[in-house]
RNA sequence: GGGCGAUUAGCUCAGGGGUAGAGCGCCACGUUGACAUCGUGGAGGUCGGUGGUUCGAAACCACCAUCGCCCACCA
């Protein structure tokens, strides 16, 4: 083995070797366990909100496996319609050309090139990542069978009712000119104005005030409202006010919708062009005006000089004439919720068109009750009052886009503009008896990307046919994902699941964290912060990472502060960390639901982490080369580190069942270094490199370095697989285990037959007695290398026999050079002390120690103990305590007082002592 | 306007009614035959504030402050 871990030269080789022999499909008579993967968006790379999630899932999954279940880890990807057209749009666009020059078949073809190249980019990505998911299994949202997924569902809920047709007010983006849900409109605070108008009354008497954040509506306005209740204006109430500039006579009419105290308590009403006014309008039955077009333009319902105009230039034209009209009554700054899409950041119009709906409010009942039963758990438990948030406001959810690329939307309309649904064109002839002459055209929109996605859990199995995976693996059993898509996509998963399958679609639904640069900052490309999982992987240097941050940038004058940023943070651009450094780092960070600051100074952590336990292997493996096969006895240290990896084991599994990854990685570490390198390793040599130890005692020690280390590496083989398989395949056999692969071993179980109680208490001995003279030695300056004699004063019989049994261990260990019994009585030479028990452990001064360092040293042990003595002699002197806290924790802190009492009389017999010299 | 979360060592974060923790960083010593990507020792915190519950609060409760996120139709 090399002397340090080189993670590149093994992974990929690794991998491979994984993937062909089909390791990643699910095997064995087991229970069946399955994740679903979220379905990355094909256009895009791995970011590290990936990398962090397919961590988190690998690890579950290879766990499950190792333990015995069928195990499926899903994989697949998401069509992404929005998103991608947009992508490829720009292609066209540099090409010179455009999706409307080369039309819609073209343009769909062009998208499946794209696909193709992007997707297998993530699929790599993936498979660097160590991601056991079945291949043979991959799935896409548009591929034959999905589709037909969609067009089953989409039929049925049609036949329900559940799907329907209408004409409604829509979140309209001009820019992409189609309709967008609710979710996929984001609001944001941005400066604006409010414009107040004077409109004077029909009857001449005067004028109403009204005020607007978007004067261009007003030329859609169809009345003026005001509260009933507000006596300013009660008396109005029926009259009419004349429209200025289009000239319309409109009613004043009263709504409780009006809030009195807001700017004059009078509101202009534009039913076609604002959700609230369409409410409004409905229950005054107005009649609408809509004055836009589909880039949002005026359209020809508006006065003449106002036709065409973009609604940003008419706004400033319609305040110009406002004015000149001395109608202008002022204007002030104001804050404006801006709605604009969450793809092309337009701002979205509400706007009157055809669209397709989902009726919402039967799907969403069972989705409730399924998490109020606890059919379906949120971890962390409050993500679930978000769930119930959304649920219990649901609005009907708008399933058309005018896109091209995504699921067609399975309906034909006759020339009578009659609406037919069904699987194809053939269907709909035959479902309703249309001869051939009739002319029917297919729906030109396509369907919302969430609606295949909410059926992901079942499609991807099989779904509309009855598959043997289906009834496998669905239910599955968790879902990993972020908060963010708890509306777009758990809760309609969720749906769809008890709609289709009738049961929910997995038990559990994990929410992780949001992963942020090291300044808490979210991660974007307009940020230049992002971080490629793959950098962190093989390393990459400063020109590159530059090139990466800066180039495709939306916003050129961003660069050089990009630039300066990441030569400040990256001076030699980023080292290679390594797949199983970076994995071990993200579930180390899995806390519960918080958001992640991705610190690079942790990575660096577990890299060396992986370094160490290659040098352990290296150990290991130098000393067993030749084991033997006669009998071997098992020392005190053997059975230590055998019960330490037992409680090590078993909480690992609790924090795999309860989702703490950073716990378990915790755990695994602690082992890992503390226990099994700093102690055991150690203790290990003094047996091995001596020749008092019996062939019996070596065999012992290097059976249980060997067996502890294959273990080892098959419990943290889910967050590490490359390097534990790596090491894996060379320990395995010696620790007479033929298997093949690491990942299909079973995960560590605990050893409930053990019994290590004296063993453990012996090596506690032992680590305490090196750990007193350590500390003399680390304060008092004396160097490592030399060798201390101890004497032991206070000693007891079992003192004496551990100094006697462990001598080697104290030697070799300890850098002990010998230990002398001191009678009680016997008077001590100068000495550096330390306490053990009520032993005390002197090392002689002569020529070493300085005695003023050593006073110094005592007196500052004995200011602590003395500390910790008053409170708890506080404590006890509290009537209080004493008669009211559990009669075992008064009783402990008897104790510990009686121990601290103890501990001050030694350190000032100590004191004593030196002060006699 | 409603809801959720955070506030613990210089930094990043665990923890949790009875003894305040880790990693990184820092200081000192050190090449001992797995590892200097290392070893050994050490320094460093009135656990955001105020009040309450309790024998006991950093932890539970209330309020407040600061920061963050989500939802919502005051034009």
């Amino acid at each position: 083995m090399d002397k340090s871990y080189q993670p590149l030269e093994i992974e990929q080789r690794i991998y491979a070797r994984w993937e062909q022999n089909g390791y990643f499909a699910p095997r064995g008579e087991g229970e069946p366990y399955c994740i679903m993967i979220p379905p990355p968006n094909v256009t895009g790379t791995l970011h590290m909100g990936h990398a962090f999630q397919d961590t988190i899932m690998d690890a579950l999954t290879r766990y499950k496996r190792m333990k015995g279940h069928r195990a499926l880890w899903q994989p697949g990807m998401d069509h992404a319609g929005i998103a991608t057209q947009m992508v490829v749009e720009r292609l066209l666009n540099a090409e010179g050309t455009s999706r409307r020059d080369i039309g819609r078949d073209k343009f769909v073809e062009r998208v499946w090139d794209w696909k193709e190249h992007s997707g297998g980019q993530i699929a790599e990505q993936l498979r660097r990542m160590g991601a056991s998911v079945d291949w043979s299994r991959d799935r896409f949202t548009m591929d034959d069978g999905l589709s037909n997924a969609v067009a089953e569902v989409f039929v049925r809920l049609y036949e329900e009712g559940l799907i329907y047709r209408g004409k409604r007010l829509v979140n309209w983006d001009p820019v992409l000119h189609t309709a967008l849900s609710d979710l996929e409109v984001l609001s944001q605070d941005e400066p604006g104005k409010l414009w107040h108008f004077r409109y004077p009354l029909a009857s001449g008497d005067g004028h109403m005030v009204v005020a607007t954040t978007r004067p261009e509506t007003m030329l859609g306005d169809s009345a003026v409202a005001v509260h009933p209740d507000d006596d300013r204006y009660s008396h109005l109430v029926g009259q009419e006010v004349i429209l200025p500039i289009v000239g319309r006579r409109i009613p004043i009419i009263a709504d409780d919708y009006v809030e009195t105290e807001f700017g004059t308590g009078c509101v202009k009403i534009t039913p076609a062009h604002d959700f609230n006014d369409y409410e409004i309008g409905a229950r005054h039955d107005l009649p609408m005006y809509n004055i836009l077009t589909d880039d949002g333009s005026l359209n020809d319902e508006v006065p003449e000089a106002y036709r065409g105009l973009d609604r940003f230039v008419a706004r400033e034209k319609i305040v110009a004439e406002f004015e000149s009209l001395d109608l202008l009554d002022k204007i002030e700054d104001y804050t404006v919720k801006i709605p604009r899409g969450d793809r092309s950041h337009a701002v979205v119009e509400p706007y009157l068109t055809d669209q397709w709906y989902v009726k919402i409010e039967p799907l969403a009942r069972p989705a409730i009750e399924a998490v109020e039963t606890g059919r379906i758990r949120f971890v962390p438990e409050n993500w679930s009052k978000t769930y119930f948030d959304w649920m219990y406001n649901i609005q009907d959810w708008c399933i058309s886009r005018q896109l091209w690329w995504g699921h067609r939307i399975p309906a034909w309309y006759d020339d009578a503009g009659n609406v037919y649904v069904g699987y194809s064109e053939e269907d709909v002839r035959e479902k309703h008896a249309l001869g051939a002459d009739a002319e029917l055209r297919q729906d030109e929109d396509v369907l919302d990307t969430w609606f295949s996605s909410a059926l992901w859990p079942f499609s991807t199995l099989g779904w509309p046919d009855d598959t043997r995976a289906l009834r496998e693996f669905y239910p599955g059993n968790v879902l990993v994902t972020g908060f963010d898509i708890i509306f777009f996509w758990v809760a309609r998963m969720i749906m769809m699941g008890l709609k289709f399958m009738g049961d929910v679609p997995f038990h559990e639904v994990y929410i992780h964290g949001l992963i942020r640069d090291q300044d808490g900052q979210k991660m974007s490309k307009s940020k230049g912060n992002i971080l490629d999982p793959l950098d962190l992987i093989d390393g990459v240097d400063l020109d590159t990472l530059l090139a990466k941050r800066t180039t495709g940038l939306m916003q050129d004058h961003l660069k050089p502060g990009i630039e300066k940023a990441t030569r400040e943070q990256f001076p030699n651009g980023i080292e290679a960390y390594g797949c199983d450094a970076l994995r071990f780092t993200f579930a180390a960070l899995a806390t519960t639901g918080r958001d992640i600051r991705f610190d690079l100074g942790r990575i660096e952590g577990y890299k060396n982490f992986c370094n160490k336990l290659w040098n352990a292997a290296r150990y290991v493996l130098m000393n067993t080369e030749d084991i033997g096969d006669g009998d071997s006895e098992l020392s005190a240290a053997d059975l230590w580190i055998r019960a330490r990896f037992d409680e090590t084991v078993r909480s690992v599994h609790r924090h795999f069942s309860n989702y703490r990854l950073d716990l378990a990685a915790k755990a695994m570490y602690e082992f890992t270094w503390y226990e099994f390198c700093d102690w055991y390793l150690e203790l290990s040599k003094p047996v091995l490199q001596s020749d008092d130890a019996s062939d019996a005692m070596q065999r012992g020690t290097r059976r249980t370095l060997i067996d502890t280390l294959e273990a080892l590496l098959r419990l943290l083989h889910p967050l590490m697989p490359f390097i534990t398989e790596e090491i894996w395949q060379q320990v395995a056999p010696r620790a007479g285990n033929a298997g093949d692969s690491i990942m299909l071993q079973p995960f560590p179980e605990v050893d409930e037959s053990l019994d290590v109680a004296d063993a453990a208490a012996d090596i506690d001995w032992v680590r305490n007695f090196i750990l007193g003279i350590r500390q003399i030695r680390g304060e008092m300056d004396i160097s490592p290398g030399k060798a201390l004699p101890v004497l032991m004063q206070g000693s007891t019989d079992l003192d004496r026999e551990r100094s006697t049994r462990y001598a080697n261990l104290l030697e070799r260990v300890g850098r002990v050079e010998s230990v002398t019994v001191l009678a009680d009585e016997e008077e001590p030479p100068a000495a550096a002390t330390a306490l053990l028990g009520d032993m005390r452990l002197l090392v002689p001064m002569k020529g070493i120690i300085d005695i003023d360092a050593e006073r110094a040293r005592l007196e500052k042990q004995k200011d602590k103990v003395t500390a910790d003595l008053q409170k708890a002699q506080g404590k006890l002197g509290n009537k209080n305590f004493v008669n009211n806290a559990p009669a075992e924790v008064v009783t402990k802190e008897r104790a510990r007082a009686a121990e601290f009492e103890k501990t001050i009389a030694q350190l000032d017999e100590q004191l004593e002592k030196l002060s006699q010299i």
